[in-house]
DNA sequence: CACCAGGCAAGTA
DNA sequence: TACTTGCATGGT
């Protein structure tokens, strides 16, 4: 067994499955992964609980919805002001090309879907291929800070290695599965909040000491 | 009090 | 090209 494999099992294992995406639909897993971009997920849930609580959580509603009022609703995620227009973006930008229908923006080749949808300002690398995944259901790797982290601190990648690098190796190294990507993603933001930290290097406890 | 969280783009040299 | 900085709330 290959060596990702191996620490995939020892994670799940260790905290079980993780259950993602934390969201009911597609549109709310899309939203949430743009609210999420350097933020701790119960800070993102409070601006979705905004949303929901005034049916304002849809295609048509959040693109009617100004900006400066959206970015009022979404406070509690942080950089609203930036998230809100982040988020109108994207939102302009699937209008435009799919007749705001993420089923029908879904129903293209992903790999030109990705192309697309990273050229939106504001939607990097990790949150196109977390809509890829969780929203779209597509078999796309998501690298996130943890995963570089962890696996650099366990010398299983090198420092510098960026984030095509790294998503190069696990997709070459896993067979692909969207149970996987999914679930192993989730594991390592799991491992990363209980384990690896930004300021504290060592881990005794960590499940991947073992490997 | 200081530090961190499921990034990204723009600015600097 | 390779760093650095702004964005911002809420939990520990």
């Amino acid at each position: 067994m290959n060596k990702l494999l191996e620490i995939y099992e020892i994670l799940l294992e260790h905290f079980g499955p993780q259950g993602w995406w934390p969201g009911e639909t597609p549109f709310e897993i899309m939203v949430g992964a743009v609210l999420t971009q350097n933020t701790n997920w119960t800070n993102v849930s409070k601006a979705i609980d905004n949303l929901k609580k005034e049916n304002l959580l849809s295609f048509s509603k959040l693109h009617d919805l100004p900006v400066e009022a959206l970015a009022e609703k979404i406070k509690p995620a942080g950089y609203f002001n930036l998230k809100a227009a982040r988020l109108k973006n994207l939102l302009n930008f699937i209008a435009q090309e799919y007749n705001g229908s993420l089923a029908e923006m879904f129903a293209m080749d992903w790999h030109t879907l990705r192309e697309a949808i990273v050229t939106v300002k504001g939607i990097g690398p990790e949150t196109a291929d977390s809509i890829l995944l969780y929203a779209g259901g597509k078999p796309v790797f998501v690298v996130d800070t943890y995963t570089h982290r962890i696996f650099a601190r366990h010398n299983i990648i090198a420092e510098e290695e960026g984030y095509h690098e790294i998503q190069e190796y696990f997709v070459l190294s896993l067979p692909e599965d969207v149970a996987l990507f999914n679930e192993y993603h989730a594991l390592i933001v799991r491992t990363g909040k209980e384990f690896c930290k930004k300021s504290k290097p060592l881990c005794s406890q960590c499940p991947l000491e073992k490997v």
